[in-house]
Order: C-alpha cells, then sequence, then structure tokens
DNA sequence: TAGATTGTTAATCGATTAACAATC
DNA sequence: TAGATTGTTAATCGATTAACAATC
C-alpha cells in the first residue's frame, strides 16, 4: 500500500459504500458494479473507482466487484474487522442515547463503561454496563483497554474530560460538546455538531423562502 | 449579496464561528479580530475572512469586527433569526435523545410535534408534546407549519416516512437513517450518519495500531 | 503618522470528473 | 471476438492559503 494521502471524504464515502454493501449482500446479490454502487449511494462510477484505488484492486476488469470480497476489504480498510471498546462520558440526553444507539454495536463499537458525576446516575445498569462516577475514569478506561472516548458532557467540561481521557491512555476522541478541544496530536480527535446539519439546512434554506 | 456559489465547508464553519462568538459576547468582550476567531475554532485567519467575505463586509480595517454585530449577521446568514418548526419522526433511542437535545432549542429549532407507530410510545408527553401515531403526520405537519422534518426511524422505513413528509409540505429532511432517500430537488436533504464519524476515528487509527 | 487588521486578488493545493487503455 | 467494466492518467473544477493594498 503507498502512502498517498487519502482524502477525508474517501473515507467517509467508504464508510456509506460498506453499509450499502451489507444491504446488497443481505439481498444475496453476488458481484455489483461501480455504477451500481455510485447509484445506490448517490455519487459517481468514477467517484467509487477512485475512492476504492486509493487502497488496491479489488474488481475484476469487465465483471465488476465481488460484493462478499469488497465489503470484507472496505471494512479492513476502515479498520473495522475487529471490535473497539468505547468509553462514554456524560449521561445526559444525548449520552442516554448513544449509550442504547445500535448502529454503533453493529459496526463494532462496544460500550465497555459509562461515567457521569451526578448520584442520581451512578450505579444505573445500561446493557449490562454500569454507570460510574468520573474519577474512576482513569481506573476504569486502561482496565478495560478502552481505545475511544465519546464526550457528551456539557461544554464547560469537555476539557476536563478531554484530559482524563488522554491521560488514561485512549487513542481517539468522539467529542459531542460544541466546543474547540486540546489534545495531543498523538490522539485522534473528532467533533460532532448535531446543530451543524440542522443549520446547514437552514442556510440553504434562505433564499427558498424570504 | 452576489450570486456566488457558497461552499458548503463555509457554513458548517460559519455555525462553528457562530456559536464561539455566543462565548466570547457572554464574556462581555467587544471586539474581536480574524486571528482571535481562528484561534479559537482552529482554523486560519484567512479562511474566517474568507468565510466572511463571501456575504458581505462585517469588519472594520484595523480595528476588527465587532462580537454582537458579527453573531448578529452570521445568525442571519445560517437563517437563525427566527425560530424553525421541527417535527420528529421516530422516537427509537436516537429519536428520544433528539427530542429532549437542549442543543436544537438554544439554536431556534423547535421541535413541534413527535410521532411513532408503537402503541407503547403513543401518548407519552416529551416537553409538552404527545407523541401521535405516524396516520396523524400528514394532518399536523401542515397544521403547525412544520418546515424540517428529522427521520430516526429504522432504515427500512425512512423512505415511507420521507414521502409523507414531502407531501405534508416539509421543506427540507434530516436523515439519521444510514440510507439513501429520494426527495424531490426543492426539498432540502442532509444525511446524518453518527457511525461514519466513529468510523473516521477508526481508519486514522488503523496505521498506529498495527 | 505608525500600527493593526480587514477585504480581496492571485497562487497553491487538493479533490472530482472525464476519458481511455487494459483486460476479463 | 465483442461487450463490459475496471484501474489509472490527465483535465477540470473548487477550496484554501498567502500576500498585500486599502483603510481604520
Amino acid at each position: 500500500m503507498k502512502t498517498l494521502k487519502i482524502p477525508e471524504a474517501t473515507i467517509m464515502r467508504l464508510s456509506v459504500y460498506s453499509r450499502y454493501l451489507t444491504e446488497i449482500d443481505r439481498k444475496g446479490i453476488i458481484t455489483i458494479s461501480s455504477g451500481d454502487i455510485a447509484e445506490g449511494v448517490g455519487v459517481s462510477p468514477a467517484q467509487v473507482r477512485k475512492d476504492l484505488a486509493y487502497f488496491g484492486e479489488f474488481g475484476i476488469r469487465g465483471v465488476g466487484y465481488n460484493v462478499k470480497d469488497l465489503h470484507r476489504n472496505i471494512l479492513k480498510i476502515l479498520g473495522l474487522s475487529n471490535e473497539w471498546s468505547v468509553c462514554l462520558v456524560g449521561l445526559g440526553n444525548l449520552g442516554l442515547a448513544l449509550s442504547t444507539y445500535r448502529g454503533f454495536r453493529e459496526r463494532g463499537f462496544i460500550i465497555t463503561s459509562i461515567f457521569d458525576n451526578d448520584p442520581e446516575k451512578i450505579g444505573i445498569v445500561i446493557d449490562g454496563i454500569e454507570v460510574l462516577p468520573v474519577d474512576l475514569l482513569e481506573e476504569i478506561v486502561p482496565q478495560r483497554h478502552t481505545q475511544i472516548g465519546a464526550i457528551t458532557v456539557p461544554s464547560s467540561s469537555a476539557q476536563i474530560i478531554a484530559d482524563k481521557l488522554v491521560k488514561s491512555g485512549v487513542k481517539a476522541i468522539l467529542n459531542f460538546a460544541p466546543v474547540v478541544l486540546n489534545v495531543p496530536p498523538e490522539v485522534e480527535l473528532r467533533n460532532v455538531d448535531l446543530s451543524v446539519n440542522l443549520e446547514v439546512l437552514t442556510f440553504n434554506l434562505g433564499g427558498k423562502m424570504a
């Protein structure tokens, strides 16, 4: 594999392709072309082929791609061939939602610990995971070999939690608090802001309402 | 205002700037430079100025931007100067989370109706909104002047719901189901896939684990 | 005036698209 | 072989960055 820089957009599309392939595979379809995938997910066939070309040759000219093979390859590329241990900090509305969200588990993201400081929440058991006080984070996270931390606390405490997660040795942080976090460069950080998506919608609506 | 095509990335950053300005304004700061904003949100000063330049001249050379003014202008650009009526379909884990998520209300997105077909859920009242059967969607949505529909049903029924929303006259759809929806071009569609974000993380982790 | 910072243009960088030779 | 579809290169398009004149 060459060390070309891969566009992040490519990775996001691979994630979408893989979900589409799950669907196609379930239908018992054996072979699929870049054109079919493109149509299924709403991009161009050239885009599909280009995205895949960053990682190797997965198809057969004149034929297409074997669905199962391609799917397995994409999952491997995305790092989804085995499970990831995820720690969730902050059991507010969003945290509660994520803690029970099936979509994560399906893709191999297993929530192995949940932390919150609200005495009302400590001790609650969600899907077999007991909610623990944040003080125990730095002890439990390494114990459970947790690689990913998800932050769903209020913005005001997000940085403190990020620091604790970093100290506990997580490799990546998914931050849902709408605030800019500082983490060392070796820790992968991704911010998810649910409002941003609504705001792109309303911007686009702007002209059309008046 | 010129009819230049605005990059979507610009809109997403404007959304981030606006949230940062809320914070700055709360601190009582009157004036801010593009450099300060850039540092606060993690982009380049040139980027900030370029993004704003698409929409007009909001600053004073040699001085910077008036925080309140700029904030108001950005909110207006994003279409957030007044409230939006949002309808939520599907009260699963994610739907429940979104229905109580404060982040939306803070930005002017008011959930005015919630629909689900589970008899156990119909009748529940969340923040003053009664959960109604999906059959009533096409009646209630126009009544409440709902412009935006949020879909949090399983992938298998997402298209059916999208069709209902379109028929009911919503102008935009925020789709959380990991499936490609078909809607007429005049309806704005945005897809949010929570797993994609985790998968970008694990891809980036790929090389670092081995 | 001197210093600071904007708004904007030009240069660079990166991603997407189109086209086609390779090959099943 | 003829038709289909990949993998890849080159051309296009778009977004970011750098630089600087305008101006407070």
